[in-house]
DNA sequence: TATGAATGAGCCTTCATTCAT
DNA sequence: GATGAATGAAGGCTCATTCAT
């Protein structure tokens, strides 16, 4: 189940966490292919001989690597409180969305690169999926919301889901990956940089589509 | 400027699609860095020789591919009526998104890999941005239904492009990424698969922000 | 017998030379195995399908520019008188071979490297070999000084010839090649660079031993 | 500072003689550019991989190579004695050279081709240079004989210094350079054949030039 | 005759993975 | 358990040469 053998459970935690802050960056700097696991190694400071005594391949250092991410990621979400008003869940939201890409930019990029075609065999073999968490979490919260009075009883809740978790996302990338913080500047010109502002801005609007 | 030698211009247009064709499908699916393109040239039926003597490398033959995607976009969005009633225009833009992306598949997925840091020093290297074109297009789109009082008037029209390029963009992805399908179907389960339907959908519920 | 094909005698006189002075430029600078045939087509302005009506290959082409040197360098030799004081003929023969150098010196640089074993298997296949001719002209001249009672008469004449040509050869070389230059400058400093007084102290000193 | 890995001091002293000697032959029979390091791998029965683990590329192959060379020959000057009469060192020199050049024959038209234009780059990323050892090693000499009235006390020291290494290197060429030695045989004939009485003979008419 | 597109062997180099120490 | 030398397939790219137009 896990992608790393035995053994990495037997080193420090320091070295484990070593060897996958540069692992991260590696991969999201360079993307999957075009990383070097002799380099992630020689970076690391282990040997080549070690770090295949730790995953049996490049593609279980990769799928750990992400593994990891995808926890950190959930922990954030569990961390968020369930109740208050909707739109201040929404913010909160949105503002963890924010912390956690500018904490942890290169696995954010890694999620990025896990979209792609190229990746998609690897997606497949990962049992944790952002999206399975958000999508209940998004639910109960609109439903919850809708009962308070707080939304419009029509609303369609797996749409405003969609369309709620469409803008956290690309939030969240604009705040790592290169191409997105571009496009969003394009649009938003130098409002890009508050993304704090920007996320009250952002629930107003949305506000609006679900009230 | 153009990102293949003269010589590509003197073959047939027939092998030149043929060519893009092949190459446009490889890198979609394998990334950039995993794609040979001497596997490209093998399976499109020519010779590496031939392939180096209509483009100087590897990365201009990318760049020529994702470039001429770029001006089948570009057609697409100049063929969009500019008039009419807003959320006529707004579905248009949705179906049309929908229609190149499923016309196109491995061109949209190219674009998906393009928003990855590996390719952003490739992307730098192409003058032609969709961003570019669809900013104008929204911002004026928004500004004559704001004037003719379709919208509303204190609408903030930065942030309303941004909003609806957002769930454009992560539509179109939905129709070729094997990720985003995947994802909108978590969302909206069954009712991913008529985009038609769906997308008038989040013409409904986008309007609502903007009304 | 020519390393040409007839075509090439056909085009004018212009175009040949252009042709050679290109070439003898590339294969003097890069050597032979790193030169292009393709990119010497190119320069001069040509057609490689016309090079290869000209020549059969690239070995040939190469041939052809050896060649024309060693006649441009026959003809140098024959043009020096055969008759006054040997130290005159002597001074004139070393200003010949820094005239001709200075001249020539990418076609200097060619005999440099067809004294490689690299091009051994080349060089066989010249007929014109500038020793021959330097050999019987040193000695005739040598002979002759000693019968006149110009030098000893238990001068070792082929010895003599020998060692007049080993400072023939590399004051020569050390007009044209960066490598004879610079040990020419490590042994002389600032005096390598007046050939011409450099030439007569040479004689002197060279005489001291024919005498 | 070397040109070579760590790796390659690893390695058991025989292999890496065996690898050295096979590319100095290889280099020295075909030429830098014709040379293939995938060959020589192959003849010295190492897989490339390993090549690329002891050297970072052709280039520091082909430096290494010749920088063990220079030290040879640095070993061998150093060798030479420095006192006598100056008849006995310059003859102890000049059969040194003859010494070295048999029994380094590939190693010596290694630097007969490293004297060509093509490979004035890679010459300029060497340190040692033989001729600055050389330079001092003659004025030397011939400053204390002159000063113990051995040689002529107007002697031009460093022309014939220039003079003496002249003759050094081409006999020294020509015991392993196929086209040198045919020139020497086309001035000398059969006595080309033994070198140290040529040596000898040789030393007899320069020394006319200096007493 | 002139052109230049086409070919494909072969070059330099990288890298995932294995295994003896 | 840790190390890192060894392997060799495969990738990007060049170039001498051929041949249809």
């Amino acid at each position: 189940m896990p992608f790393h053998k035995d053994t990495f459970d037997r080193i420090s935690e320091d070295k484990r966490d070593h060897i996958f802050t540069i692992a991260v960056s590696e991969f999201a700097g360079k993307g999957y292919a075009a990383t070097s696991i002799n380099q992630i190694a020689r970076k690391a400071g282990i040997s080549i001989g070690s770090m295949y005594s730790y995953f049996d391949s490049k593609e279980d250092l990769f799928l750990a690597v992400v593994d990891k991410g995808y926890e950190l990621l959930e922990r954030v979400f569990q961390g968020l409180r369930q109740e208050g008003p909707f739109r201040e869940q929404l913010l909160e939201l949105l503002n963890a969305a924010v912390w956690y890409a500018q904490r942890h930019p290169d696995m954010n990029n890694l999620y990025l690169s896990m979209m792609t075609e190229e990746l998609a065999p690897l997606a497949m073999r990962l049992s944790t999926q952002a999206e399975k968490l958000s999508v209940d979490y998004y639910q109960r919260m609109l439903r919850q919301a809708v009962e308070r009075g707080e939304l419009r009883q029509d609303l369609d809740i797996p749409l405003a889901a969609y369309l709620i978790d469409n803008n956290v996302l690309l939030l969240q990338l604009a705040c790592s990956s290169g191409y997105h913080q571009y496009r969003m500047q394009h649009f938003l010109a130098g409002r890009a940089e508050d993304k704090q502002k920007l996320a009250d801005q952002l629930c107003d609007i949305i506000m609006r589509s679900l009230a």
